[in-house]
Order: C-alpha cells, then structure tokens, then sequence
DNA sequence: GCAATCCTTGCAAACGACTGCATGCTCGGG
DNA sequence: CCCGAGCATGCAGTCGTTTGCAAGGATTGC
C-alpha cells in the first residue's frame, strides 16, 4: 500500500529538500508591523503586553497571524532558562495502570501550555537516576514522579536541591514535597470488611514490593484491619515485584500448606497472579478461594471471574498532580501537601462466602 | 505521610531559593582547561572531535566530567536547529494497543539520543492538527504517526513539504512516506480460515472505523477470505469507533435477525463489545456464537472466556517504526517503504465449533 | 510656559553552543 | 635557510527571544 511512485507534482520527489520557506522570527514580524523586535515581543507577549500602547498590540498580533508566526519554544527557552516541559517518570508505561494516569496529566497540564516528557524506569534506580539527569538537562520545569521508593535517595536529593516536584501513587518518607495518592489504608480496611464480611477468617495477603510506599502501606492497612477483628495477621508473603508472574510465584507460596479462604492482592497484576496460582493448585475462585485486587485497572472487570477491586481514580490522580505541580511552578504553594484521593471497592465475582 | 516539618538541615525550608550551584556551562570548561570554548565545542563533540590534538581532547573531556558539565540541548538546538526529539501522535494512550507501540518507540530511539514526545488526538483531526503544529514549534526532527486516516490532509501536507514522518499501524493511501504495520490482510485470511475450518459458514463481521488503513483493510480481507471460501461475505457492520461500546452496538445490530455462528470482531475493543452484546442477547460465547479479535492486546488472553485474537508485535511495530525514522533523520533512506510484520492467529477459548 | 512625570518605544546585551574564517605554529622540502 | 603546507586553536558572529536601561515625546500640574 502508498509505497507508489512520487506523487509530487512534476513527477519528481519532493522528499529531500522541498522549498520549505522559513519559519518566520520575530524580526520578521516586527520589520513588517514597523517595529522593533523587542515591541513585538512585548505586544505577544501576554504578561508584557500592558507595556504597549493597544494599537500597536494590534498591530504587531495582525502582523504575526498574517505571517503565521510561532514564537520559537526554543530561543525563548534559552533566554528564560524556563521550557513549558515537565517530566514524568513512570516505572512502565505498558503496567495498564500508568496511561490513565499520564492521561490525566498531560490532559492537566496541556491546557496550561505545557508539554510532557514520559520516561520509563522499569524500577531501575540507575535508569530513573540517568532519566532523571536528560530531562534536567533539557530543561524541565519540573517532574512528577510515580517511580518513587520509600526511601530515594534520587528524590531526595532532588528535592533538597529545590527542584519543583510532586509524587504521585506512590510516596516517599521523610520527603518535603506534595503528593498525591489513593487512599490506600482505607481501601484496604473496606476490603478486609467486605471479606470478613462474607464469613471469612483465613485471610492471605499477597503484598507488593515493601521498598515502595503501596507495598508497605497496604501491608500495614492489611495487619491494622485484621488486628481489628481479632484475627491472625500473620499469612502474608511479599511478592518482589507488581507483576502476575511475580503474584503467581508469591501466591504460590501462600497456599502451600492449608490455603486460606481469601487472599487481598497487593494490586490488580498480583491478583491476576494468584488467579494463576490458584489454577495451578487446582483450586477455584470464587468457591475455594476469594480474591480481591487493588487499583481498579481498565478491563479488569473483565476477568475471569470478574475482579473485586478497589477502584482508583488513575485519570483523577494525574490530573491532580499536575494542579499541584502548576501550584509549585508558579510559586504559589510554599508548603507541600499530600492528598489522598477516595477509594472505592467495587465487589464483583471473585469473592463470595466460604465454603468452609 | 510526609507532610511534617521542614527537611532542611538548620530547621529552615529549603524549597525557596536554595543555593543551587548553575550547572557549569561550555565557556567554564573551556576556562578550567585553559582552552577556548570553540576548541572545548569541538573536543566534547563526537563528528569534530578529529580537528582537536588528541592531548587537547583528553584534558577538556577530564575537566567536562570534573565538572559534571553537560551540554545544553536548548542552546545546541537553537544552533543547530534540531532538537534530538520526535513527536509520537496516538489517539489514545489508555487504549492497550498503544503503550507497548509507544515503548517500542521510545526504546529504540532513546539508544539514539532521541526524547519522545507523544501527544493523543483522541481520532479528533483538529486535535491532531494542532498538537502537530506544537510539535512542529517545538522543532521536533521527525514525526511517527499512528493516527493517520486513509485519507489524511494533515499527513499528506505533511509529508509534501517534507516533513520526516514514520506511519505506525495505520496507513494511508496516495502517501509517499515510510510505514510499518501488522500484515492484517494475512491475518484475518488465517482467521477465516480457522473460524471456516470449525465448520463455521455464516460468519459476520463488526468492522471497525473505514476511514482509518485497519478497518477498510480487514474488512476488505474478510470479504476477499469469505469469497475465497464461496461463503456469504455480506455480514458486515461497521463500528463509529474503535471501542467496546461501538462494538456492543454493533454487534447488536450483527445479532438482530438470525445470529450468525461466529463473529470476526475488527480488533480486541470490538471483541469485547461483541461479548456484551451476546450476554446481552442471552447468547453464549463460544457455545452458541465464535468471536475472534485482533491485535491481542495485554491481559486479552485473561477474559472469559479467553479471546481467540490476532498476535500484531505491537512493541516491534514501534521498534521498526523508531528505526525507519532514524534512516529518514539521518538522510539515508530515499525510499520509501512499506513494511508489513508478520503476524499469528492465537486460538483460544472463544472459538469452537458450530452447533448447528 | 516650564518642569516633572508617565507612557511608549528603541537599543543592546545577554542566554549557551556551534562554526566559517583567520591566525599562528610546526614541519618538511628544496 | 626560507617558503608553503597543514594542523591546532582562537575569534567573532549567529541562532531567536527576552529584558534592563535609556531616550524621546506627550501630558499634567502649577
């Protein structure tokens, strides 16, 4: 298909060097309007604009559209060592729950003017630290970050040095900077209800990485509200990664011995994971085992059988992360904050009563 | 979490004006080396390293690390009037096909030196002109497009005046530029087959948007596979999108009448909406009606029943696509040209023979 | 009617790196 | 011993904007 001969009009291939007519600068603008350059940057200039008399703002932005004039992100980058760019470090963009959530940021952010740099750290310090650095280099105004480890020294680090930032999904300690997450602790505590709920008493928890503030928050979430109705908070194993293989291996182990009747997965991949796992233990959910995610995931619902999650609002998430990084970029917000975004657990087909 | 007192070590916020040391520029290398900074220019640059003695070359390299020097890309880039980056325009990042697609990209271009900025059009063509244009601005040296219609003005205007541009998973007609793509035509040929070796003969299709290279290309196979069989090849409703829920309504109007016995659904999202419709209609997948999907997008081997779908490397697909691209950048390439990956029909659970 | 003030605009110096041209040096051949 | 070639380096302008400073004109108040 389309691989056809040229299609330029002569007959002759237009790809190598077409007469392209320059952008037109500033310069141009300004000769055409009878000005001086730095005029017309004032009169397209938003914030300098009240500098000149209205008419010949007028005059200068007819001009400019006239020309089709776009003032060059990069000149202007030079000159105010500002570039309208922010990164965004994520561990993976294909883990189907960042889209959502870079979604929600560049959706924020873009009405702003600003553009968004993405890069994936696979949760390689290494890699984040190397990203890190390029997207400094290239002059971002600023980072919002979803790769970060309880305790990140990078962050830290950056953080200390005044670098406008804000986290998102997950937190860090000790760390001075606003944050923006779900509330995992309570979706958790509404999980155990549910399953305690439905006469469950043998429940496991497949949790996540503890170096990550999911993992250990949600650990924590899971003891606290087990402690609460009187029961062992003991039947848990750490999975070392977010990942179904990583859940199944986790999941694995958790039913060696006598299974329990419930497992609380660390988040939607474990999940799947123990869905696995539970496959290959010839057991069944819901009937022998329930099993219930975290985050809510895009097309979870369509499982077999159908996840009970708790639902995250991703999109949300990054729309709110990107407010309070322009809060922090135009120097409004001196002191960070942490909000915590509700959480809803969605009850579907994976868990039921025990049959126990 | 976090949110407690200052960090900084006197007890004193750090977050205002720390005493950030600016990051040391070309001209203090060249001082610190004692040479001038046109000679430190040439020594730190891979293509004019050769014009500086080799002493010369050592000593500035050793004092740029000392320094932690690194260029600034802003700056090269006004020069040099290329900025090492490329605009990525994908209709929507939240649906499944694209991340890997995106990652694939950013891979293979991040060995290069290359940043990836990817923007969604949402298939809305004046998004996608003016998200363009930004990019453009921005002085993005190429573009890799997986949003293009067949017939695509933008593309087109594009790629006349010469724009560096890669075609990724859509085509388009009349459209002198590289492509790369899943071989769709061979894959819904394998489907037919499959689906007819079954036993299957009333087979319909939901095909998906027209205007865009994938749903006039399946569909055009269906037909072309359907006739090859001496089958009925009229069984066709198109969908407005690419959805699950433009797939449910079309499906349903696929199903009203006699229902026919399997369903080639014109990728996952489609697929899905088939399985709503049918649940909907009482029917039963794949007991009383086959679905297959394409694409096989993440986690779609996890529905219920699991999707019979069509493996597209989605992740080589930008990997190809980055490399093409690269060949263009670096004046290579003069030709264009089409390339088709090969693909593979994964026969799962929601296909099964007819009972009638 | 004049000085003080304000408003509008122009001038020129940056921002940091690249690059064509010029210069100074070393070296070799005649 | 001198000249030309060739190599290594320096000089200075340039990319397109922004912005502090200054100048000129118009306006105001007395």
């Amino acid at each position: 298909m389309t691989a056809g001969p040229p299609a330029g009009p002569l007959g002759v291939r237009a790809a190598t060097l077409p007469p392209v007519a320059p952008r037109p600068t500033l310069r141009d603008v300004a000769t055409a309007a009878g000005v001086h350059p730095a005029t017309a940057s004032r009169a397209l200039n938003e914030a300098t604009r009240s500098l000149v008399r209205p008419a010949t703002v007028e005059r200068v932005r007819e001009v400019a559209t006239a020309l089709g004039y776009q003032v060059n992100p990069i000149a202007r980058s030079l000159k105010t060592s500002r570039s309208e760019t922010v990164g965004v470090l994520v561990p993976d963009l294909t883990n189907p729950l960042f889209p959502p959530i870079v979604r929600g940021i560049e959706d924020a952010l873009g009405v702003s003017g600003y553009t968004v740099l993405t890069v994936n750290t696979d949760n390689d310090p290494g890699r984040a630290a190397s990203n890190f650095a390029a997207l400094q280099a290239r002059q971002v105004d600023g980072f919002i970050v979803a790769t970060a480890r309880l305790d990140d020294p990078l962050m830290r680090e950056a953080a200390e040095r005044g670098v406008p930032m804000v986290l998102v999904n997950r937190l860090t300690e000790h760390l001075d900077v606003s944050a923006v997450a779900g509330d995992d602790a309570t979706g958790i505590a509404r999980t155990v209800d549910h399953l305690v709920g439905l006469g469950h008493r043998d429940i496991g928890h497949v949790a996540g990485p503890l170096n990550v503030s999911t993992g250990a928050v949600r650990l924590r979430a899971f003891r606290t509200a087990m402690q609460h109705h009187g029961l062992a908070d003991d039947r848990v194993v750490v999975a070392e990664a977010y990942s179904d293989s990583a859940g199944r291996t986790a999941a694995l182990e958790l039913l060696s011995g006598t299974a329990p009747t419930a497992i609380v997965a660390g988040n939607d991949l474990l999940a799947i994971g123990c869905y696995d796992a539970l496959e290959e233990r010839g057991l069944c959910c819901p009937d022998d085992v329930s099993v219930v995610g975290f985050n809510d995931m895009p097309f979870i619902s369509r499982l077999r059988p159908p996840l009970t999650s708790v639902r995250v609002p991703q999109y949300e998430l990054g729309v709110e992360s990107a407010r309070l990084l322009l809060d922090v970029l135009s120097g409004r917000t001196v002191i960070p904050r942490v909000v915590l975004l509700p959480v809803q657990l969605v009850v579907r087909g994976s868990t039921a009563p025990p049959r126990r």
